[in-house]
DNA sequence: ATGTTGACAGACAGACCTGTCTTGTTCAAG
DNA sequence: CTTGAACAAGACAGGTCTGTCTGTCAACAT
């Protein structure tokens, strides 16, 4: 099972969908795009078209439904990171995909930073666990690949590309993918070019 | 004047000063360390010691009193990096001096990130456009002080650190300050490595 | 036929939020 | 002394938020 962009964004639950559904895709469009205090759990039902009671059945707090949020959003993100990672020849070159692979992200419909570090900076030390586990397991991940690759010090270049990364993330954010998309490409030749790879 | 990293986290007001002032000190600790949409106006005119009237007086709505902050912590934020940008003998001194000024920061108490990143990913477009604007004047003084350090490619060489100084304050807010250290130490001494300066 | 289950619709309570208004006090300038 | 500005304390209105509750309906199994 493969995620694109589209899912990054939330397209929108479809009518024949159970309840559960509709209101989790729901609120994985809202809490997105509009933060997660901004989305309250009326606007949530209405636009799921779910009585109330419903939603409590399925979900007993709002927290519970940002839990599930963040459980979503990690599991598509990082198997939308997978198929990035692995769509090119070797580790070594999966890695150097990346920049690319950010800026298609950065450019799609709707983009509006990483739910996690949004979410982290809106509630603070009351945020849920999974917004750390899951900048973690990107961590991992990264390292992997670099081990994967034959990299020197892969735990070195893995915290230098992760740094990278969130720095584009906040940049494209902030002031637009062109910001993020030259500084991004050349930090990561750098890194590579210094980890033993051959400059791009 | 000069201002310290005890200024960026915000003491709280004094009892003598006047009611503006005290307002906009207690609301730039609670906005700071709990967000803008968790911090009630009721919460800061009863921590400030003013009467609601007295608020109302100084700041016609909440959004005033937001972008009262925000233009505060712009101009503290701002003569901090001026202070620790000219403690060194030359500018490019004062470029390699930026990590460990940064470290510094993120291991101060009360740390929470970056207020203007924070703040965009709380209100995204609604947000203050002081969110965008103090970014970019960050990057035009990081830019001057690549021109003033003689570096080639000052522009390129501005927008890579400013990637860096973000991904890093996000790294430090999510995972700790060690977890931005080294990154952060190696992507600048690589950038001014490849701009001209001697490595580190 | 009858009971069960899940869902829709909406009223409701209690809390919180922003913003307005009233009342009384202090203090300084005229 | 009087007047007016700034301030403290708090009631109040109107809205929104989370979460609970009551009814009604359709599908479905026994």
């Amino acid at each position: 099972m493969t995620f694109t962009l589209d899912d990054l964004a939330g397209s929108g639950p479809l009518p024949e969908q159970d309840a559960r559904t509709r209101v989790l895709e729901t609120a994985y469009r809202l809490f997105y795009r509009h933060g997660l205090r901004a989305t309250g759990i009326d606007r949530i039902i209405a636009e799921s078209g779910v009585a109330k009671m419903s939603f409590y059945r399925h979900f007993p707090s709002k927290q519970a439904l940002i839990d599930a949020y963040f459980d979503l959003r990690h599991a598509r993100w990082m198997a939308w990171l997978e198929g990035r990672l692995g769509g090119s020849s070797s580790p070594r070159d999966g890695l150097a995909a990346l920049p690319d692979a950010l800026d298609d992200w950065f450019r799609s419909p709707g983009f509006r930073g990483c739910a996690f570090i949004n979410g982290h900076a809106e509630a603070g030390s009351d945020a849920p666990a999974m917004t750390v586990t899951h900048k973690r397991a990107l961590a991992a991940r990264i390292e992997q690949q670099c081990e994967d690759a034959g990299l020197a010090c892969p735990g070195d270049v893995a915290a230098d590309l992760l740094l990278a990364i969130e720095g584009a993330i906040v940049r494209a954010q902030m002031d637009g993918a062109d910001a993020a998309r030259g500084p991004l490409h050349r930090l990561f030749a750098r890194t590579l070019s210094d980890a033993g790879g051959e400059r791009a």
